[in-house]
Parts: C-alpha cells; structure tokens; sequence
DNA sequence: TTTGTTACCCTTTTT
DNA sequence: GGGTAACAAA
C-alpha cells in the first residue's frame, strides 16, 4: 500500500472527502477509534460515497468487520452502503473479499435493535419470540384499549387512534413529558391528558402481556441496554467504530442511543445536512447536529463536504436562492461545478389532469431524447397527489413504480393473512387472534374475546377449542380453523403453511371483499416473498421494518431491468438523483401543505422539503404550477375548483431563479393542450409496441 | 351478540 | 371519499 500519493481507494475522491475518510485513522497500526466526526455534507456533495468509502478505509486498515455498526435511515440504504463498502475494498486490495459475515451490522436502527433486542431476551426479560408491531397493528391495538377504556364514545371528540399512537410516539421519541407535547404539538388534545396517560400505560401493559414491541419499544428496548451497566459494556465493546447517516433525522431517543453507544465520542462518525432535515414530525431533531461539538468531553471535528457533483449550476442557484430567504439558512450554499445553460423550469398548468398530461408528454419526450423512464422521476408532497398522474400513466400504458404513501401492509387483506402468521409465532398475540377469529362469519368480538380466554387457559393450545360451541353462523367452519390453527402451533414447515392459511382463507375473502382478484394478487406476491424468508419469526419482522411497496399492479414487479418512471414522496425520495425531476403541485396549501403551517417551525420544515425535491435533480428540474385545484371535503367550500396560488416560497427572487415555460393554452380550459396530444400518441402507440416486443 | 345502515367527521410526511 | 360512532334490525 505503500509508495507515493494516496491509496488507490482515496484517489478519485476530492481533498474535502479523503479529510472526512482518513479523519482519526492511524494508517499505520490497525485502525482504532479515533474522535467523534461529524460530517457536514450539503445535498449532493458525495455524502454516501464518503461514508462508504470511510468504512472501507476502516476496514482495509485492519478494522474488524464484525465491530462496525452502521446505522442508516431505511434498508435501501444499508444495502447500498454495503455494496458500495464492498465495491471500494476489492477494487483497492485487488481481490474479492469474502463479505459472506462481514458488516453485518449495517442497517436501520430499528432493524439493528430488534436483532439486539432478539439476541439478549433471555437477560431482558422479555421472550426472544417477540413480534414487532408496525404502525397500523399498534393503531388496531391502540383503538381497542380506547374502547374498553370508554374513552371512545362520550362524544366528546377524542383523538383518534392515529393521533392518540402519534402523540406516544413523539413522546417517547423526544424524550419529552406528555404535557409538554400535548401543549407544544397537539394542543386540541391537551384536555385529555389524564385520559392519554391511562390509555399509553395500558397500551404499553397490553403489549407487555401479549408479547408485543412497536418501533418505539425497539429504540427504548436498545437505549435501555446501553444504560445498564453490564449489557451497555458489552455492546460498547462489541462495537467499536459506529456510522450513522441522516444525523439531521435522528431524534432525541436515537441520539441517546448512539450516545450510549460512543459516551466519549470515541470511533463515532455521523453524516448529515442541517438544510435536509425533513422528519419533525417523528420528533426529529437538527439540535442533534448543530450540537455534536459539544455533547463529548473530547472536542468533536467537524468538516464540510461543500462541492456538488449531482446538480447543474442553474439547479444549485434556485436551491440557494429558496435557501437564503430560510430564517435558518445558516448562508450555506451549494457550490457546483455542471455547467448548463438549462434553468429550471417554472409550469403553469390549468388543474391537476393538465398536469397529469404535461408530465407524461415530457416524460416521453425525454424519453425520446434517450432518458431512461427510470432516469426520471415525479414527486410530491403526499402520495395521494399523485392520483390522476397514476390514471394517465396507466391509461398511456407507462410503466412506474410508486414510494411512499400506502403501505401493503395496510390493506385489509394482508392485514388478514398476516394476522395467521403472527397468531402462530406468538399466541399470546390476541390483536392477531382477535382479528382472524372474526374472519368468520358470525362470530363478533364477544365470541371472539371469549375464544382468546379460553385459548390462554388451555396453555394455547387449540385442539381444546373444538369442545367450544361456535356461534350457528361459523359451524361449518369451526374444525377447519380449530385443525388449521392446530397445525400452525406445532408446525415449522415454513413456507409450507402458508398455503394451509390461504386454503382456509381465501374463499373466505371471496366472502368479504368485492374484487377480490386484486387482493389475491397481493397475497401471491407476500406469498413469493414468504419463500425467501428463511423463518416465519424472519419473514414477519422483515415485513415489519422494512414493508414493502404498496399494494396493487405497481407492486412488487420483482424485475430489476424493468424500466419504470420513478412517482416518489419528497420523503421517500431522500437520498436519490435523477436526470429529470417534476416536482408536482408547487402551490400554496400542498408545498408547504395546509396541514404543516401552524407555526414557523413547520413552514421551515416545508421549505427544506421543497429543497429535498429541487436538489435530486441533476440534468432538468421542472417545477409545476397548476392555477386551479379540486379540493374536496371541506365542508365551508365544499367539493369543487379554487384558484390556486403559487407557493409561498416560489418567491420573486427565487422565481427569478428559473424560466417560465408558456405553453399553448394556457389559461385556457384545456383546448390547446389536447390539440397537442394526437401527435404524441401516435408516437408514442408505436414506441410502446416495440417497448413490449422482443 | 352480530350485522347492517346512516350521519358525520377529517383529510401529510415514515421506521 | 373513507373511517368512525351511534342506532336499528336480525
């Protein structure tokens, strides 16, 4: 490795990057733990390739794989990471190396506690057989201690089960008292405190009983380990170098967390970009970064990446320029180095199906132009503007793949199918029972709470239910289910059982749900999933924490060569670049969104999230204006079209920043716009045929 | 006790 | 335009 110059993995890496690579790292021993880094990387400016090539640069001095852990936002990132770690290590040892066991601990940080959760059980005292809830199973459990509590009826309007598991959650996340929540974040609800504190202690004895961890009990179950003395030692011996990308989205529990883990700072490097801070709402917290320097006994380095490789220069001057009017801009700028002589573009639409058509017509056109579907991509606020986007996709038969919004795992049918999976893994799971035991027609949640008594008396073990008298409506069906579930106890033949559940339950679908082809769809692909899982306890805590796309046709494609146009959440979409970017409904009302303008806070947090938007694009940014919107449902308007007015940070000086496209007919109903159209589908029927020959 | 019906509410982002 | 609570009917 010797000889003169940097290292061969070092070399095609910018003097700002190898500084953050090499930063601490002894060349000449192995590698130990050197101070805390922090790692200030504007979008773009090679962030991922840092961290990835500071962990190679760790490993290939002698690092052992085993003791890094690398904790990242979601598992596309983890996977990506690793990739990359492994790509950097070979190329700069000249040899494959065996990554079959090494950086295992790379992943989310629910992922990584509930494996380490998993492995200590036993001195927890909790069972290892835990399951872990995801959002919508803890709303279920959440809505029915609500009930039992009386706290729904009354009519005295209190909260939701949504909102009553969401202000747990920011609770426990921010490490906040609930008054203080309650007062800062969801002041409707503050009369209910004493109501909410029943209702959460009871919430977290029912998950107790049953077996039960959500996300939140994943983060405290790990924090709480690193703050007793014994176990606390030996994860911190065990990890001896932590990574930790997003640091302007972690929260006040996960910052305890890494600080458990690295109490001096000692081989902790975290990445992250104040102005990219997007998840408040989880509790999030940018005073994690801004205070890095000062939360170690030892100071704390902190060097800038600050040269943008992904975006052309017209792109980096509007992202600054909605960056300076920030209250808290902190005159950071982006600097680049692409020349272009394309602006971004600012589209006045007439409403959102003008806008549905000029998306599709430009997507095409780049597409003509040589642009991969999947070089592209479309975002928005909530998924839910995507709406007749996704009709004209479909109608003009281009493929696309949607993130963010509704997960599969919501949809009542999986939810179904789920609920037979998890009852097996754990009996004492009575959200799972309860809900598969009213499957059957007749039997409501009084014969079903009376079956899940019974059960718990009989050591669960359900051959004893056959002597229970089943409601006259379910009688045809109760030995099926009795025997079903008899096999499931004693059964490992994984995947094998799945196909006993789904003989047993989709004729029962056919009963309950209209156009039940679809839902069916779904399940064969969870099925498909399922056979390479490893374990069924595997399968359901995967699904878990890392649930797949939504449900329906854009589903689960597994191909990877498949072109598809890109529809994303500015959330979802953190991270990634494309070619070209539309950025949809860039008016008052949706960016920032009416429901995130109550205090400047969240205006803020809406504005950083249009510079998310802005700053995936690398070649072409196209902002879209619609001038008028249906909104629906509010009952002092009611349905219909209102004028829509830009957003509020597309101010003068911002708009300056791009180029007005006037189109044909605009202003105009629509006229001009179809008149375009003829053209292009005869274009485009053509490109399509010969898209699905071959 | 379960199932069906009606009237009324609120409508985001995610591990 | 979907979830939810209250009421009615089997």
């Amino acid at each position: 490795m010797g000889g003169s110059g940097p290292e061969v993995h070092l070399r095609n890496l910018n003097a700002e990057q190898r500084a953050a690579v090499t930063f601490g790292i002894d060349e000449s021993g192995a590698a130990r733990p050197g101070p805390p880094l922090l790692i200030a990387a504007g979008a773009g400016t090679g962030k991922t390739t840092t961290l990835a090539h500071r962990v190679a640069h760790l490993l290939i001095h002698g690092a052992d794989p085993q003791r890094i852990l690398l904790l990242t936002f979601t598992r596309r990132a983890a996977e990506d990471m690793t990739g990359r770690v492994r790509q950097i290590c070979s190329r700069a040892l000249g040899r494959e190396i065996d990554f079959g066991t090494a950086l295992v601990w790379a992943g989310t940080f629910h992922a990584i506690a509930a494996r380490l959760l998993r492995e200590f059980a036993p001195k927890l005292g909790i069972s290892s057989g835990f399951t872990i809830l995801d959002r919508s199973d803890a709303q279920d459990l959440m809505d029915l201690l609500r009930e039992e509590a009386g706290l729904a009826q009354h009519r005295k309007r209190f909260p939701k089960k949504a909102v009553c598991l969401e202000i747990c959650s920011f609770a426990v996340n921010s490490g906040r008292p609930l008054a203080e929540v309650l007062a800062r974040r969801f002041s409707w609800c503050a009369p209910f405190e004493a109501e909410l504190r029943r209702l959460f202690r009871a919430y977290a004895e029912a998950k107790q009983r049953q077996g039960l961890l959500d996300y939140d009990d994943l983060l405290m179950g790990w924090a709480q380990m690193l703050e007793c003395e014994r176990l606390g030692g030996i994860l911190r011996e065990r990890f001896r170098f932590v990574l930790v990308d997003e640091y302007q989205d972690t929260n006040p529990l996960q910052a305890r967390i890494v600080e458990g883990l690295c109490p001096d700072g000692s081989g902790l490097t975290a990445v992250g970009d104040e102005l990219q801070a997007i998840y408040g709402f989880r509790a999030a917290s940018v005073r994690n970064m801004l205070e890095f320097g000062r939360r170690f006994e030892q100071p704390a380095a902190i060097l800038p990446l600050s040269t943008n490789y992904r975006s052309v220069v017209p792109v980096l001057d509007f992202a600054n320029a909605l960056m300076a009017e920030s209250r808290e801009s902190f005159g950071r700028r982006l600097v680049g180095r692409r020349r272009s002589e394309e602006r971004p573009w600012h589209v006045p639409v007439a409403d959102e199906a003008d806008q549905a058509r000029y998306v599709v017509e430009q997507v095409l056109a780049n597409r003509e132009a040589g642009m991969r579907l999947r070089d592209q991509a479309v975002l928005m606020r909530s998924a839910h503007h995507a709406g007749l986007l996704e009709l004209e996709l479909a109608r003009r038969r281009i493929p696309y793949r949607k993130y963010g919004g509704l997960r599969l795992l919501e949809a009542a049918h999986v939810k179904d199918l789920l609920a037979f999976l998890r009852f097996a893994e754990n009996p004492r799971d009575r959200m799972a029972g309860f809900r598969l035991l009213q499957l059957l027609p007749g039997v409501g949640p009084a014969f079903a709470r009376k079956v899940l008594d019974r059960l718990e008396g009989l050591g669960f073990d359900p051959s004893g239910l056959a002597l229970l008298p089943p409601p006259p409506a379910a009688r045809g069906l109760w030995p099926d289910l009795v025997t079903l579930l008899g096999r499931l106890r004693g059964s490992s033949d994984w995947p094998g059982e799945l196909a006993a559940i789904r003989a047993f339950y989709d004729p029962l679908a056919g009963e309950l749900y209209d156009e039940v082809e679809g839902r069916l769809a779904d399940l064969d692909q969870l099925a498909l999933a399922a056979e390479a899982s490893p374990s069924r306890r595997r399968f359901l805590a995967d699904l878990a924490l890392d649930p797949p796309l939504g449900s329906g046709l854009e589903a689960g494609r597994p191909v990877q060569d498949e072109d598809d146009l890109v529809l994303s959440t500015i959330h979802s979409a953190k991270g990634r670049e494309w070619k070209a970017v539309f950025v949809l409904f860039v008016i008052d009302g949706w960016i920032p969104s009416d429901m995130a303008t109550g205090s400047p806070e969240e205006i803020e947090e809406e504005r950083r999230l249009l510079y998310v938007a802005v700053t995936r694009a690398r070649d072409q940014l196209q902002l879209l204006v619609p001038l008028r919107c249906h909104v629906h449902a509010d009952p002092r308007i009611g349905d219909g079209y209102v004028r829509a007015a830009p957003s509020r940070f597309l101010t003068a000086a911002v708009r300056a920043r791009c180029t007005s496209r006037r189109r044909a007919g605009q202003g105009d109903a629509e006229p001009a716009v179809s008149d375009a159209e003829p053209e292009m589908l005869l274009d485009l029927a053509a490109r399509l045929r010969a898209m699905w020959e071959r």
